[in-house]
DNA sequence: AGAGGTACCTGGCAGC
DNA sequence: TGCTGCCAGGTACCTC
């Protein structure tokens, strides 16, 4: 599942590829996604130039001199470079093609993903308007954090999850970060202490950095194109590990519910 | 405005 | 074996 440090391996793995190229052709098969893909999308890039490719929260950003793409890769999007004869799977949805025997392919088995042409300025775009600061960057620090919780009740992990206050944190991070930062994941955000503030930021970054750091093994099997979707899974310490012992104290992991979403702990580590 | 719930979708798995 | 039902996940949108 793309998480950020996903999303930024693809970037950096695809960037040095596409920019400068030139869009000859657009195939696509699939326009159901998140939202339908424009019918007119084909018509409107080919020929296009394509001048940077770069990220923001889980958005990859195309740009195309006139306009933008957008494409999110939801829970289970893959963008490869591929073979223009690379056989054709079942949820292969988008074929970007250029003046070489390369192609960008878009699978999503879900279709929780998005693909949108836009003119707009990015900074007035809906999607990306609200956003909150990238947890890697400047703007992310513990100040900043404990300002934005205050006056809020919800569970701090539903925070963290929430892209107005941070971004590119999803459902495995929130739950790693919480646990390195030993802090419970149903505290109600304004209770979290300025010292816990602290760790949480640093605990955030560091996940993430680590997840980043692995995520150059990812790039060979996304470049390869055999998809290896157990990366990282070594290093997490409570996620997907409920009713298994802490690796720091041997307590029983448990699991709860919290925003709808599976959250687990240690309630030693991680008192109330 | 904030909080909580719902919808979207499919593969994988457990239970019958 | 085959069916049913649940779960996972990100995020916009709806309701209270």
């Amino acid at each position: 599942m793309p998480e950020l440090p996903e999303v930024q391996t693809v970037v950096d793995g695809i960037k040095s590829y596409l920019e400068g190229r030139v869009i000859q052709k657009v195939v696509v098969r699939q326009h159901q996604l998140r939202w339908p893909i424009d019918v007119n999308l084909a018509h409107e890039l080919v020929g296009l130039h394509i001048d940077k490719v770069w990220r923001r929260a889980k958005y990859l950003i195309f740009c195309l001199g006139e306009g933008t793409l957008l494409i999110h890769l939801g829970m289970s999007g893959r963008l490869q470079i591929v073979s223009d004869n690379a056989p054709l799977k079942k949820h292969d949805h988008v074929d970007l093609h250029f003046s070489s025997d390369k192609i960008l392919r878009y699978t999503d088995p879900r279709r929780f993903g998005a693909m949108l042409w836009t003119k707009a300025p990015l900074h007035q775009h809906p999607l990306l308007k609200m956003l909150g600061p990238e947890p890697l960057g400047p703007e992310f620090t513990p100040n900043y954090l404990y300002h934005r919780l205050q006056g809020r009740a919800a569970a701090i992990k539903c925070l963290l999850m929430n892209a107005q206050i941070v971004v590119g944190v999803g459902n495995i991070y929130a739950a790693e970060a919480l646990f390195q930062a030993r802090i419970h994941p149903a505290k109600p955000a304004n209770l979290v202490t300025k010292e816990q503030c602290s760790h949480l930021v640093l605990a955030v970054q560091k996940v993430l950095m680590a997840a980043i750091a692995k995520g150059g093994t990812t790039l060979k099997d996304f470049i390869n194109g055999e998809g290896n979707p157990g990366y990282f899974t070594q290093q997490l310490q409570v996620y997907g590990r409920a009713g298994m012992p802490c690796f720091q104290c041997k307590y029983t992991l448990s699991n709860m519910k919290l925003g709808q979403r599976s959250t687990v702990f240690c309630p030693h580590c991680q008192p109330a």
